[in-house]
RNA sequence: GGGCCGGUAGCUCAGUAGGUAGAGCAUGUGCCUUUUAAGCACAGGGUCGCGGGUUCGAGCCCCGCCCGGCUCACCA
């Protein structure tokens, strides 16, 4: 008999005895008095003296290291990340209790009532009067030094992992005070929250391939959004001149430390604005949120200390000149002439060779918060050319520790010109371009029905909570990412064998 | 998709030169009424990722596959 068959049904025996005991294997509601983060706040730093058996208590939590000794014993409660010690000893919980309490097992969820003392050793604890069982663990808990260490583990089994490494709740609690934070400073500037379409009859707003689905009734395909930026200018057409969404994207595309098939994405419009005010105000986000989720605008991460207390600023030509390492470094007048630049790239125009060049000399290198302004039109079919320089659109993009967290421009409002600038796409696409931008006529339509000037600006959640929480990898900042089917579990045919006898 | 690394008990990990598969934690039994990685004694637990091959003999060598990590390419 293996260990697990053998687990299971010690555990299956143990339910039974537990209810013999008169207790329920699998509780119901628990009123407690505090969480054990409330208790640790309130009562951390009183002493033995101020303590006294009227410091009544009744908490709830996953036991974990309980330590016997004959007629008493000690555990420790877990819940919400943090730990509170019980001391249950025989002749102040009775037989019944005391019986209960020798049959727990590492992981059992327990109500605990009692009152606070310090033990000799100087640790607030609850000392036990009495004990009320509320969930049974079955299976049994990662080693309690080690935690879980097996990366696919973690996370396939996000639960364990969440119970096992305090540090990951950490993370995803902070991942969720930046996305309060950034949902606080949109509301307290106008801005309204919608949900647009995940579901897509035609995708658009970036340059990505899509998953595509079936919708039966309407014997339709669908693709799932890779943006939602179509669908929130056409709600700044309506009038809604602040609006934001805060959701999922799909890009059918590779996997890596920095990409998961879906993720997270704030983009918001404001309606009179441009790229110019976008950028003013993406300081003033990125510094607060920074703040909000670490407590400093300076920020540790792998790549050395993160200012956002301050956002540098190039435009993509400047930053080629500025941080062009080694021989032939050019000059501005260089990073404009059609020439030098076809010379430096193997790509077909002079505005995808100045992107080629940035992205090979200048993007790995943009380790403080940065932002770039001023991209070639042909890689920005939604944004609005500069007036002067009508090659170039008024579009930036925010870097931090090398990676890419946002996107921002001034929206392409002119109907004539986005109906050009996607026939470029589509000759684009037939040229074998498969990201190339769809034709969006009800889009058009929209525009045509009049925009306002406005600025649009999109951030990605998960990368800029990678930076704010110290992960490396994009996994580590998504509870569930997206891995391939495990295989067998068999845990179910172990119960139903289980269950017969 | 390419390259590199990994998969051994429920968990964390060892495994010499190819020679009967190990430790700690966890589990079971016993002792123990302020311990805290509790302690002490004894016990149970393994398709060594899967499938082939080489060999008298494979956890170890060879081939294929599966799963994961890192990395490169593409992308945000």
């Amino acid at each position: 008999m293996s260990l697990e068959d053998e687990l299971l049904k010690q555990r299956l025996e143990r339910i039974r005895e537990i209810e013999e005991l008169g207790y329920r294997a699998y509780g119901r509601r628990y009123e407690f008095t505090h969480t054990i983060p409330e208790i640790l706040a309130a009562y951390g730093a009183k002493t033995a003296e101020e303590l006294t058996p009227e410091t009544h208590v009744r908490i709830a939590g996953r036991v974990l290291t309980p330590r016997y000794m004959g007629k008493a014993g000690f555990a420790h409660v877990q819940q919400n990340g943090e730990r509170l010690q019980i001391y249950v000893k025989k002749d102040a919980v009775g037989e019944r209790d005391f019986r209960l309490f020798k049959m727990l097992d590492i992981g059992d969820i327990l109500g605990v009532e009692g009152y606070l003392f310090r033990t000799r050793t100087g640790e607030l604890s609850v000392h036990a009067e009495k004990l009320e069982f509320l969930s049974k663990t079955l299976l049994s808990m990662p080693e309690k030094w080690h935690g879980l260490a097996d990366v696919e583990t973690r996370y396939r089994q996000r639960y364990l992992d969440l119970i096992a490494n305090p540090e990951v709740r950490k993370v995803f609690v902070t991942r969720a005070r930046i996305i309060a934070c950034l949902r606080r400073q949109l509301e307290a500037r106008g801005f309204i929250e919608v949900e647009t379409p995940m579901m897509q009859p035609l995708y658009g707003g970036a340059t990505a391939r899509p998953f595509i689905t079936h919708h039966n009734t309407l014997d339709i395909d669908l693709y799932l959004r890779i943006a939602p930026e179509l669908y929130l200018k056409r709600l700044v057409v309506g009038g809604l001149e602040r609006v934001y969404e805060i959701n999922r994207n799909f890009r059918n595309e590779g996997l890596s430390t920095q990409h998961n098939p879906e993720f997270t994405m704030l983009e918001f419009y404001q309606a009179y604005t441009d790229y110019r005010g976008l950028m003013d105000f993406s300081a003033e986000l990125l510094a607060q949120v920074a703040l909000d989720a670490t407590g400093s605008t300076e920020v540790e991460y792998d790549t050395g200390k993160l200012d956002f207390g301050r956002l540098e600023r190039y435009s993509m030509r400047e930053a080629v000149v500025h941080f062009w390492e080694g021989e032939g470094c050019p000059t501005l007048d260089n990073v404009c002439d059609p020439e030098w630049l076809l010379r430096h790239s193997g790509k077909a125009t002079a505005g995808e060779a100045l992107t080629d060049i940035f992205e090979r000399v200048v993007e790995h290198q943009l380790i403080q918060p940065t932002i770039i302004f001023d991209y070639p039109v042909e890689t920005s079919p939604l944004s609005k050319n500069k007036p002067e320089d009508p090659a170039f659109v008024e579009r930036f993009e925010i870097y931090a520790a090398g990676m890419e967290i946002g996107n921002a421009y001034t929206e392409l409002n002119d109907p004539q010109e986005q109906r050009r600038r996607f026939e470029m796409q589509l000759a684009m696409r037939e040229r074998g371009d498969e990201e190339a931008h769809q034709m969006d006529e009800d889009y058009i339509r929209a525009l045509a029905y009049g925009m306002p000037p406005t600025g649009g600006e999109g951030i990605g959640i998960d990368r800029l909570a990678m930076i704010l929480t110290g992960s490396r990898s994009i996994r580590d900042v998504i509870l569930f990412p997206l891995l391939r089917p495990e295989g067998p579990i068999d845990l179910v045919r172990l119960m139903r064998e289980l269950d017969r006898k």
